[in-house]
DNA sequence: AGATAATATTTGTTTAAACAGATATTTATG
DNA sequence: CATAAATATCTGTTTAAACAAATATTATCT
């Protein structure tokens, strides 16, 4: 009811779809995790500089430096969420960037950054610890 | 040291700069969150709709239905990162979107989200609990 | 079939950060 | 100057999810 003092000049802007939002959210924080983010990049740059190379999961754990696991799981991830395809043949599975789109909003993403690295590097609201960060 | 049995035919990507998929990755992390992503979106409605409406603190409380303390951090959060810039006139603080690439950033991870959103919405890594998402 | 390579899953621990509620701060108004 | 409005900050609790290490699964090769 918001009280009858100053007519509230508000847009009342509609719910929005929740879920939407939910949905939304999700996908950015799929990349919003530096192991990910470095996961995918390994893949986005490999595939630039060769043309269509794919890599299989044992490369991708060591150019990126994680466990195993922590990679096969984000792995799982990223291709569960649609940004990276995965191929089987044999005991290998071999990942690629899924969609055109993933390059577009990484880049995006990044000119954002450039404008504001400083800001982002110093929110102590996300992420308190994160070490010196040189 | 890898073993030397098929010669790793590895890309030997670059490690990166690490603390720029660091950066990157928060970036990210600020909008993988419904809660920040709806009074982003607030604020992109009614901008899209009004011409330049902005909004003050109060308003935006009213529209997401959090708490003012939440939405009071969120914002400074969104603020601090330059997703949103602040105007303060008197008591009231005037929020609007800081940057058209936000808008555009926003956009594309809709359409890469339309394109998948059973995975993003079923992907049992990526939070799990997540309530019904009707 | 046994051995090994490649990937997947499980378990337990740790941590960033979301949240509510209470309180503090700042600015305007009677 | 006292009160109320608007926003900011603090405290304690809870939770999603990252991680390592161990184990399981699947596939290839001799």
């Amino acid at each position: 009811m918001i009280a009858g003092v100053g007519r509230a000049p508000i847009i009342e802007v509609e719910p929005i779809s929740l879920a939407d939002d939910e949905l939304l959210a999700r996908l950015f924080r799929t990349l919003g995790e530096a192991s990910r983010l470095r996961i995918l990049e390994v893949l986005m740059i490999s595939e630039r500089a060769t043309g269509s190379t794919e890599l299989h999961q044992a490369e991708i754990v060591r150019s990126v430096g994680l466990s195993q696991s922590r990679v096969s799981e984000h792995l799982a991830c990223l291709v569960w969420c649609g940004f990276v395809s995965a191929r089987i043949e044999g005991r290998r599975t071999y990942y690629k960037v899924a969609d055109p789109m993933v390059y577009r909003l990484v880049d995006l993403a990044r000119k954002l950054l450039e404008s504001n690295e400083a800001g982002i590097a110093s929110c102590r609201r996300i992420d308190n610890a994160a070490e010196g960060i040189s």
